[in-house]
DNA sequence: TAGCACTACTTAAAATTTCAACAACTATCG
DNA sequence: CGATAGTTGTTGAAATTTTAAGTAGTGCTA
């Protein structure tokens, strides 16, 4: 337990110490440097809303907002998703992966230097499997209870 | 680099599954629980404003904020500090330590199950030292950088 | 022992996030 | 078809968090 209390606030200044570089080196915040990111690795550079609040762990509304904010910055912008009516996608505009190409250099050191180099082979490997494990089964649990009785 | 995202996303995950199970069946945010925690470890179940907002990396007026919410639902009080009359302690009332033992087993159950239980003791333990380690640079760091030439 | 810089915390206003409806569309069933 | 239920996403209000500006008290120094 006392591993799992220095996990917690290990990880909350970690973030934190993320966002202010990056905020100081781009003007971008964490949530819009990871919108770029999926949208710049996405097939057309574009995703619809629900699958992006997904990958982001963000409540939908949490993410319309993102996105407003983000449009009327020029990164993304919208389109109405022609299969499905009822659908938006987040599309990503020249000036949104210029921002990223700008910031990833800096964000990138920014996490070697407060993190991975801290880290030995053996404990990357070990992060990696655990995190990516654990991903998959909050994921599939989550799945699980909303298909289910509720 | 992909293990840096997965261990973003599932944190993300784990503590909004953690918070949802420890609301549902306490009625406390992870927040509120995490300062009766401190509390209830501090000598006297008290501790100074400051040293509290430090330790769950909260911004000062944030830790005003929830100490306020606290003390409004009865779980905590406020005292100035005698020593330093510009200070202010937040203490743990009685009905702060009942509510955090009726909340702990269900939430140390949560974290077993939906972190612990994924993970064998060669994990556990690497985990524990690596965040440690990184707690304790983190912090370092901050204090290295507000103590030098701003 | 008055002045000045700093510390500890609070407050008010702005920005963000959640929560509880809602609107628009799709799909299924009779 | 036409009603009904389920999806997708948005909106408005309330709650939370940040940011910037106080307020009060400490402590050094001259």
């Amino acid at each position: 337990m006392a591993g799992w209390r220095a996990y917690i606030e290990a990880s909350q200044r970690l973030f934190t110490q993320l966002e202010d570089d990056l905020r100081a080196d781009s003007g971008l915040s964490f949530a819009d440097y990871h919108v770029l990111v999926l949208l710049s690795e996405a097939p057309g550079q574009r995703l619809r809303m629900g699958e992006l609040a997904d990958r982001l762990v963000f409540s939908p509304s949490r993410l319309t907002y993102q996105i407003s904010s983000m449009r009327r910055r020029g990164l993304v912008a919208r389109e109405s998703c022609p299969a499905d009516r009822r659908g938006n996608e987040a599309v990503l505009t020249a000036a949104g992966l210029l921002a990223l190409r700008e910031a990833a250099p800096g964000h990138l050191a920014s996490v070697r230097r407060h993190l991975m180099d801290d880290l030995d082979d053996v404990e990357v490997a070990t992060l990696t499997r655990v995190f990516a494990r654990l991903g998959r089964r909050l994921r599939a649990d989550r799945d699980a209870s909303s298909t289910h009785s509720d």
